[in-house]
RNA sequence: GGGGAGGUUCCAGAGCGGUCAAAUGGGGCAGACUGUAAAUCUGUUGUCUGACGACUUCGGAGGUUCGAAUCCUCCCCUCCCCA
């Protein structure tokens, strides 16, 4: 049909739309959107806050989407929110933002990267090379006068008050009214489209779908201010089946950096994922084919109790994250703690192996003049080690029959501790629950 | 500026002078059942104590009272309506 080479090149790729939408990743887009990556290699962006100075699994998805995108031979551009993330996005219900100074939020920011190039390209060259971007930078010396003047004037209020994210704040049942800032935050996001769009020609927004009413607040902003025709994308939400947060767990954020989120934790975080959210997640968080996830997706109906969703799921995300190594490790720890591992396997195991094994688990050290007299096992787990927050949760817990150590469980709240108990002569190994493990060593 | 509603333990939300560490629901944690799943059921959910009990909590500061989350005063904050 065409002899222009442009369109050769990416035609000849991935489509972009159709892997995102077998994948289930796609929420809703504006018409176009197809066309506008069919014709030509698109640069688009999503929005990330640099709040702390590691990613989590929450960010995981906007990742993945750049990921698919480069893929599909366009150009993904990381931008990160250093001027958005101190107001706060309504849509977000965030309260409260502390100003990050200019130092943290660069530190933030080269972490950010970091970690990023291992999901995208930074620096092949090619055309469709990823690119960061930080607000910040365009938004630091913009005036108020300026921006209410340049910007401001394009959008009307009738329209940024139409937003969903808005409405429901100023009316219905639980209004809770909004302060200027946020009112505005639509707007300055979608300044962030519109210097993208015209610094970079980027004319592509995507994010979660609770971003739709931002990003079109953008492709708005182009279209009156430059006639520009710009596109947004988004993808829904993810939540768990069982109506949770997706991402948290007991401890908080699962994080991609592994001195906050050990690879172990963060693989188990995966298996842990219920047997309904696996077949989503795994479309979502891993780059396997749809016939590879549809064998998996067999072999769960035929033998659920194996988990191979779970396993593959957390295999290719911890491979991903992490490192082959870590998810060898992970998985080894997991198949001695979880599987057929007693008493007695464990005080078998040599010293090496058992580092290995639990060398993910949290851990804690202690004086070994501490167990020459024994010890009460509470004043270990409460006082000395932070396994307990309070005495009373540890008495009731172990009334519960919640606690074992070394793989036995802990039967009377005056159970002391000796130099006998030691794996090793050094490590003793404490089970909070069926899935929390830590391990005491002895210093 | 005027009028109204309200700030309670992780959240929502009762309590409105003693019987309140504070109902109920959600969430969390633990147990049973299982497949390291889901659903279900059970226990638990301020700190210290083996237990009796002691101590710190109901926006903040004072006050009334034998006794306050509950009454009074001032202050701070939030929301709604009118101007």
């Amino acid at each position: 049909m065409t002899t222009f080479a442009g369109r050769i090149l990416y035609r000849s790729k991935v489509n972009f739309i159709e892997e995102l939408t077998w994948r289930g990743m796609i929420h809703d887009m504006t018409p176009g959107t197809e066309e506008q990556l069919g014709k030509e290699m698109t640069t688009a962006y999503v929005g990330i806050d640099p709040t702390a100075d590691s990613l989590h699994i929450g960010h995981l998805v906007s990742i993945m989407m750049l990921r698919h995108f480069q893929r599909c031979g366009h150009k993904p551009i990381a931008l990160i929110g250093g001027a958005t993330g101190m107001i706060g996005d309504p849509s977000m219900k965030s309260q409260e933002r502390n100003l990050l100074s200019e130092d943290e939020l660069r530190h933030n920011q080269e972490c950010i990267r970091k970690q990023l190039s291992r999901f995208l390209d930074f620096e092949s060259g090619l055309p469709n090379q990823a690119e960061m971007a930080n607000n910040y930078d365009w938004t630091r010396d913009l005036t108020f006068l300026s921006f209410i003047r340049d910007i401001g004037k394009h959008i009307t209020v009738n329209y940024m008050m139409s937003k969903d994210s808005v409405r429901k704040r100023i009316s219905g049942e639980d209004r809770e009214g909004m302060s200027f800032t946020e009112f505005t935050y639509q707007l300055v996001q979608g300044y962030d489209f519109y210097v993208l769009y015209t610094q970079k020609s980027c004319k592509l927004q995507m994010g979660g779908s609770d971003q739709w009413g931002n990003i079109t607040t953008g492709t708005e902003l182009i279209r009156r201010k430059c006639g520009g025709e710009a596109y947004a994308l988004t993808c829904p939400l993810i939540t768990k089946a069982d109506g949770g947060k997706f991402g948290k767990t007991e401890t908080g954020n699962v994080w991609l950096d592994p001195a906050r989120t050990s690879p172990y934790q963060f693989y188990q975080f995966w298996m842990n994922v219920s047997d309904a959210d696996a077949r989503k997640y795994i479309r979502i968080f891993t780059m396997l084919g749809r016939e590879e996830i549809g064998q998996l997706e067999q072999e769960q109906d035929a033998q659920p109790h194996l988990r191979p969703l779970q396993k593959a799921l957390a295999r290719e995300v911890t491979c991903m994250v992490h490192s082959q190594a870590d998810w060898m490790a992970a998985e080894e720890a997991s198949q001695m703690l979880f599987g057929a591992g007693t008493a007695e396997s464990l005080a078998r195991l040599d010293e090496a192996t058992f580092l290995s094994v639990f060398g993910g688990v949290p851990r804690f050290e202690i004086p070994s003049s501490l167990l020459h007299e024994g010890i009460a096992l509470m004043d270990l787990l409460c006082t000395h080690t932070q396994v307990f927050p309070s005495r009373g949760e540890a008495r009731r817990t172990l009334d519960g029959g919640g606690i074992s150590v070394n793989k036995q469980k802990v039967t009377s709240v005056d159970t002391s501790i000796t130099s006998s108990d030691l794996i090793n002569q050094k490590y003793i190994l404490v089970q909070k629950g069926k899935k929390n493990y830590f391990v005491i060593q002895v210093q």
